[in-house]
DNA sequence: CAACCGTGGGG
DNA sequence: TCCCCAAGGTT
């Protein structure tokens, strides 16, 4: 009989005790300096890790700004009303993310006191935050023991260790979540000066997953776990993670119409079930490839005429499952029929910029050039 | 558990 | 242009 060899955990195991150092040392000198990384305020690390769900760094940095400038603290955000949160959100996509924010907000206001939850189940309680969310708080701003996975983490773990399957499913999924519990215990169990081990070494792994061990054209020779990577080793280290791959995007096309009764537009709120829930846009229908005449669809949108139909360009916009074609008209009409519901209004262009928009609709907003003044503060941020 | 939810960067 | 995919969560 021969002994039974080491379990594949154990020899993980001492694989990432040898790996950390390198790892902790390496993002000590190749961290970024990003705004949430200069303050350990929960609340503000919550703020940024919702934002920067299935969202990339650059696209963040300046929500994340005029965000924390609008809402300072949790009681700010929960004071807020539910128009002004969503304008703030406006472009970032996922709106659900927007109202959970606010939800939790007054949640932790009127039954916590207004004090942020400091512990992991108290954390994933929050609507909106899940597994990856929690212990990403815990961890970066308690410095507590927290394992976190995200797509970037995924990619350097299946990488290091050549784990072949779909990382989402299920079987690799858990074992990819005991690893990451392994290596953040192992960065807990050091004590090296003040330093917040379990923070760093979370940060780490994303870090690394984001600079160096990117989807395609990992940077391998600069990759301070280079030596110890088994895909690496095989050559072909951009051939994990073994992701399913996704359907295909479908077309769909509408058309659009700009509605200017004087210097007012015609604009709609989406109801609380629909799609992009709360957010303002123009009307529109949907048609097949081929719009049918612009004149007709008015007529069926509005059952009326207009005196004057504008082409005014197209618009593409891809979201995950459909590419979109809008075809947009400005309309101009004599008399306007009163807007009887409370989810249409007629604005002029300063009251329209005061509305939260779809990524989609703000391509109209620049392509009917009804913006007074480009006040976007992705601009005014770049400025100063 | 699969489907769904938005958008923009980058190869 | 097209495709992948990003500090995921909810239903």
């Amino acid at each position: 009989m021969t002994p039974n060899p080491p379990d594949a955990t154990d020899l993980v195991s001492r694989t990432l005790d040898a790996l950390t150092p390198r790892l902790l040392g390496w993002y000590a000198r190749n961290a970024r300096n990003l705004p949430w990384r200069r303050t350990r305020d929960p609340y503000a690390i919550w703020i940024s890790e919702i934002m920067l769900q299935q969202t990339q760094v650059k696209t963040v940095v300046p929500y994340y700004q005029a965000w924390m400038r609008q809402f300072p603290t949790v009681d700010d955000l929960a004071e807020a009303p539910p128009a002004r949160v969503l304008k703030l959100w406006a472009g970032l996509g996922y709106y659900q993310r927007a109202r959970s924010l606010h939800s939790a907000a007054r949640f932790i206001r009127s039954r916590l006191r207004g004090s942020f939850p400091d512990n992991l189940p108290g954390v994933l309680a929050l609507p909106g935050v899940g597994r990856y969310t929690a212990g990403a708080i815990c961890s970066i701003a308690y410095n507590q023991p927290t394992p976190i996975l995200d797509g970037n983490i995924m990619r350097v773990l299946t990488r290091l260790f050549a784990i072949p399957g779909d990382p989402r499913a299920k079987p690799v999924n858990d074992r990819l979540w005991l690893i990451a519990e392994c290596w953040v215990r192992i960065a807990a169990s050091l004590r090296i000066g003040r330093s917040r081990l379990c923070a760093s070494l979370n940060q780490a792994l994303m870090e690394l997953g984001a600079l160096i061990c990117t989807p395609r054209n990992p940077r391998c020779s600069d990759c301070p776990l280079q030596p110890d990577c088994q895909a690496a080793r095989t050559g072909h280290p951009a051939s994990f993670p073994q992701t399913a791959p996704r359907p295909t995007a479908s077309a769909r096309s509408f058309t659009v119409f700009v509605v200017r009764h004087n210097s007012d537009f015609l604009v709609q709120r989406q109801p609380r079930t629909a799609w992009n829930a709360g957010l303002w846009g123009f009307p529109s229908l949907e048609h097949g490839p081929k719009p049918p005449a612009p004149a007709e669809l008015f007529r069926r949108c509005f059952k009326s005429s207009a005196a004057r139909l504008e082409p005014l360009g197209q618009i593409r916009h891809s979201i995950t499952r459909y590419r979109l074609l809008l075809t947009v008209y400005g309309a101009v009409v004599e008399s306007r029929p009163r807007a009887r519901k409370d989810h249409e209004r007629w604005c002029n262009p300063d009251a329209l910029q005061k509305l939260a928009f779809s990524a989609a609709h703000r391509k109209i907003l620049r392509l009917a050039r009804i913006l007074p003044e480009q006040t976007d503060f992705r601009k005014a941020i770049r400025k100063s």
